[in-house]
RNA sequence: GGGCGGGUAGCUCAGUUGGGAGAGCGACGGCCUUACAAGCCGUAGGUCACAGGUUCGAGCCCUGUUCCGCCCA
């Protein structure tokens, strides 16, 4: 029996350590270009290479897991397509702080020799985030990796840049755009976080060039006024109505510069007059052109002011915001400062705050490709899951701005776009042309900048698959079956993926996306390590285990609602995983033939209810894994082992078992032992691999990985396996004796090694029949030397007693029962009653109700209210007999 | 300012077309009963944020109020 070599605990490090190379070279997880089995595809969403695994990964990849493994015993092609993205802007930071640190810098290096050391940085480190998804247990088909950086994919990258310039969806153009001084690199609009902050709001006067004062415009950014070339008015605006002079004097420039009047103002904002600075305000830059005025660009890309921004230039820009409120302080031109909180732009990647800048950029022209995302998911093609997030992709694709795709630093893609050095020419091709074709130069100079990250991760879908190539595997797993991710990226990522995929494959990348939610710490706080209440994935796994933390994420994972998540739970889910250990240890002491048959007729009663209970489990496992409710099943499957399967089955089935019934019941048991041991674990496989996987070889009759085991409800056996109403009722009546027993037990403090008896009275013969058949099973758990049943009549004195049903039970306490406190337990159940009839007596008082409700309704609430009302006059006879004993006694 | 989500037991949360308020953890009481003390048995605890409305009937649908969180401008 290798039942015996079990532990006693559950040993969760020695266990996992074995199995998942088990499981990689034994290619369970490689997906096959060959089989005819439904195909099932998620491509993972790449995890920056510069990063380590935080909970929001654990989750996501737990999540994906979950579902690759369920479709794979489904009998599915799995295709759970792996890697990484190249991070541009992280990592190359990354590196740049490195090189630092060894007195390096880029710039001095060069080009070339920085990208070699970034590939460097990658061979060294960028593999630790794949060792921790292993950990994991993520059964990825690493034979497949994939990184952004690769020839294939950048291939692709190429193809798809040419192939949108060539159809002009790309386009370069000076445009307000974001700008990092930090990062020195443009960023796309998303890539701007919005925050609160406290500033000022100050009240600068514009006086006019001819005559007395002036108009007296409010603004959060004094420096930018350095690049005014407009002051703006609205065209109904009375207060300005009158102004005769139509050019003011800019402060300490002196430039003169037009009022011009325009809808665009806000008359309520301020004192209805605005300064107009093209260059640094993208509002600005479009009324700018309707009135074409100058852009004067006044904040340079270093974050310093320009010659343009006349004494002040090399000033740092927000020292130029005091020196400018100094100077115009001094010429009384400062009228007042108030207190004003705005939002105030953020880099995602380093917090630094954005400058709004005029650059020449490279864009993608967004509303063509929106158009067509919009639809396929209006038309369903894609599914959003939970739906609500359904109006944050339409909200956002409808209002989708140009995308600004080039980058100014050097770890990326390079754009391949050239410029004619002699004629001026643009030049943008899948092969680097040696000469210009307008003409003739070899004169050509490469764009130096790079695409933005998230331009090659939009064509994941199919980029990792081949594309450009017409693959095999393009043609069986895309469209992927379901994207799994968080809300974050949304928009940075799968609106694009929409975009492409559809435009570039004809076919959106994925039937459904599942959008899960955010982890956070137990007081629902964001987790970061600035304020320090980060948990580690890894240290979880070291403290409890894969599987208890991957079931923790799993139970919590409701749809549309946020993790909160602490140590204590993950410890909690741990006592599972031991108990479903501990419940395999009993089993393997009993069953050692491989899979023992069916005989029907061998089945007790207790087999034939846990085996309906597992169906039913088995029904509710399936529908939430196939609906995407991960707490669901996960739920189900843990009251089902534990409170079900344990807390009843194993205690019921011990006399069998250990064979004080019949070689029949030991038989029927260990069948039914077996049986709902080996579905559970199956069931239980997508949620905790590993303690599964460890079990399952112990399993006598189970061959190789349980990976290639066959979920329940595809195969045959499952037919015998059936929900049985007649052995649920019986089983009901036989929980609730032994409950009440054991409530008696409690209440009146009689203690557990006490042998009691019992006298069972009801009518019914079905209920006597029962109880006296399985009046061992009742004495065993409810701790009994006699049970009787007789047909309902006197009761005997001294007892406690309890209404299980239509049936009475009655507790022998002669000598040592309590009689106040059996009267305060009874006068507690009476009223309970009481509470409950009352509510269903006022239903059916009310002539509305019986005549507008439906009859099954009405039915079941009168059947209630009798059984209710049956149950209280029983408790209050059995009371008032107490209470008679009690004054005899006394 | 616009939009979205949430407020259910001490804590964290389920509650899927409106029909007798649930779980886990924690608390309390009792148990070393031969798989498991990482365990077993039992108990207590809720005006379902507030105010209206629809309905025979509302945790669930509608309106308003309030508090918290998120996204967008």
């Amino acid at each position: 029996m290798e039942g015996k070599n079990l532990n006693k605990g559950y040993q969760a490090k020695e266990v996992e350590n074995r199995w998942y190379s088990y499981w990689e070279e034994q290619g369970l997880f490689t997906a096959s270009e060959e089989s005819d089995g439904k195909p099932f595809s998620i491509v993972i969403p790449p995890p920056n290479v510069t990063g380590v695994l935080h909970m929001g990964h654990a989750l996501n990849i737990t999540l994906q897991d979950i579902l690759c493994r369920y479709r794979r015993l489904c009998g599915d092609n799995v295709l759970w397509l792996p890697g990484t993205d190249h991070a541009g802007i992280a990592t190359q930071n990354v590196v740049e702080r490195q090189l630092a640190a060894d007195g390096n810098d880029r710039h001095e290096m060069g080009r070339k020799r920085f990208i070699e050391a970034v590939w460097e940085w990658r061979r060294k480190y960028g593999s630790a985030i794949i060792r921790q998804l292993k950990s994991l247990g993520a059964s990825c088909d690493w034979t497949r990796e994939r990184f952004t950086m690769d020839q294939g994919l950048s291939r692709a990258v190429r193809k798809v840049f040419v192939d949108l310039y060539e159809q002009g969806l790309i386009y370069r153009g000076n445009y307000i755009i974001n700008w990092c001084p930090r990062c020195s690199t443009a960023l796309a609009e998303i890539e701007v976080e919005h925050e609160e902050h406290g500033g000022y709001l100050y009240y600068i006067r514009y006086p006019y060039v001819k005559g007395e004062g002036g108009p007296v415009v409010a603004t959060t950014r004094p420096e930018t006024m350095l690049g005014d070339t407009a002051l703006a008015v609205h065209p109904e605006d009375n207060r300005y109505s009158d102004i005769s002079a139509d050019r003011v004097i800019l402060p300490l420039i002196g430039r003169e510069i037009p009022v011009i009047r325009d809808e665009y103002v806000d008359m309520e904002f301020g004192t209805g007059a605005l300064k107009i600075t093209p260059a640094h305000d993208p509002n600005d830059f479009i009324v700018g052109e309707r009135h074409g005025l100058d852009r004067i660009k006044v904040i340079g890309d270093d974050g310093k002011m320009t010659a343009e921004a006349g004494e002040f230039v090399g000033m740092d820009r927000f020292e130029c915001r005091e020196a400018v409120v100094e100077a115009l302080k001094e010429q009384e031109l400062l009228i007042k400062i108030e207190d004003y909180t705005h939002s105030v732009g953020h880099c995602y990647r380093c917090s630094t705050i954005v400058e709004p800048n005029l650059s020449r950029q490279w864009f993608v022209k967004t509303e063509p490709l929106a158009e067509k995302a919009i639809d396929a998911v209006r038309q369903s093609q894609t599914r959003i899951i939970p739906e609500k997030w359904e109006n944050d992709y339409y909200n956002w694709m409808e209002n989708i701005r140009d995308w600004c795709i080039s980058r100014q630093i050097w770890w990326g893609h390079q754009i391949p776009a050239w410029t004619c050095e002699d004629c001026g020419e643009l030049i943008v091709s899948m092969n680097d042309p040696a000469t210009c074709p307008a003409c003739g130069s070899a004169n050509l100079a490469r764009d130096p900048d790079v695409l933005d990250t998230w331009f090659s991760s939009a064509l994941w879908p199919f980029s990792t698959m081949g594309w450009p190539e017409k693959t095999k595997l393009l043609e069986i797993f895309y469209p992927t079956s379901v994207l799994v991710t968080g809300f974050d990226i949304l928009f940075f990522w799968v609106a694009r993926m929409m975009m492409m995929g559809l435009h570039f494959m004809g076919e959106v990348p994925f039937k459904d996306v599942y959008v899960h939610a955010l982890v956070r710490d137990e007081d629902g706080r964001k987790m970061s390590k600035s304020s320090g209440n980060v948990i580690d994935p890894m240290d979880m796994i070291e403290n409890y285990g894969t599987d208890s933390l991957r079931f923790t994420l799993a139970a919590f994972a409701a749809q549309g609602r946020d993790i909160k998540l602490s140590e204590k739970r993950i410890e909690g889910y741990r006592h599972f995983i031991n108990k479903l250990w501990n419940a395999a240890r009993f089993a393997f002491m009993h069953i050692t033939e491989p899979h023992p048959k069916f005989e029907e007729n061998s089945l007790g009663l207790a087999d034939r209810w846990i085996l309906s209970r597992l169906r039913r489990t088995a029904d509710g496992a399936r529908d939430a894994l196939d609906n995407y409710h991960f707490n669901d099943g996960a739920n189900i499957l843990y009251r089902f082992v534990w409170h079900e399967f344990c807390d009843w089955y194993l205690e019921i089935s011990k006399p069998a078992l250990y064979g004080k019934v019949d070689d029949t019941a030991a038989k029927g048991a260990r069948a039914a032992l077996w049986r709902v041991l080996h579905d559970t674990l199956i069931f239980l496989h997508p949620f905790i691999p590993f303690v599964t996987e460890e079990i399952w070889h112990k399993l006598p009759g189970t061959k190789g990985s349980i990976m290639t085991a066959h979920i329940p409800g595809t195969d045959i056996a499952y037919q015998e396996i059936h929900i049985d109403p007649g052995a649920e009722a019986q089983m009901d009546l036989i929980m609730g004796v032994v409950t009440a027993v054991r409530n008696i037990r409690g209440e009146m403090n009689i203690p557990p090694s006490a042998l009691l008896s019992v006298l069972v009275q009801s009518d019914s013969q079905d209920v006597r029949n029962t109880v006296d058949r399985h009046g061992d099973v009742i004495a065993a758990l409810a701790r009994l030397e006699e049970l009787k049943t007789e047909k309902a009549g006197e009761k005997p004195g001294g007892t406690a007693t309890a209404i299980v049903g239509d049936a009475t039970v009655s507790v022998y306490l002669e000598g040592v029962i309590d009689f106040s406190k059996e009267i305060e337990r009874l006068e507690k159940e009476i009223a309970k009653m009481d509470k409950e009839l009352a509510g269903l007596s006022k239903k059916l008082g009310n002539p509305g109700f019986l005549a507008k409700a439906p009859r099954s309704v009405v039915e079941k609430v009168r059947s209630q209210y009798n059984e209710g009302a049956e149950k209280i006059e029983k408790l209050k006879t059995n009371r008032d007999r107490i209470k008679s004993l009690e004054s005899v006694q006394s």
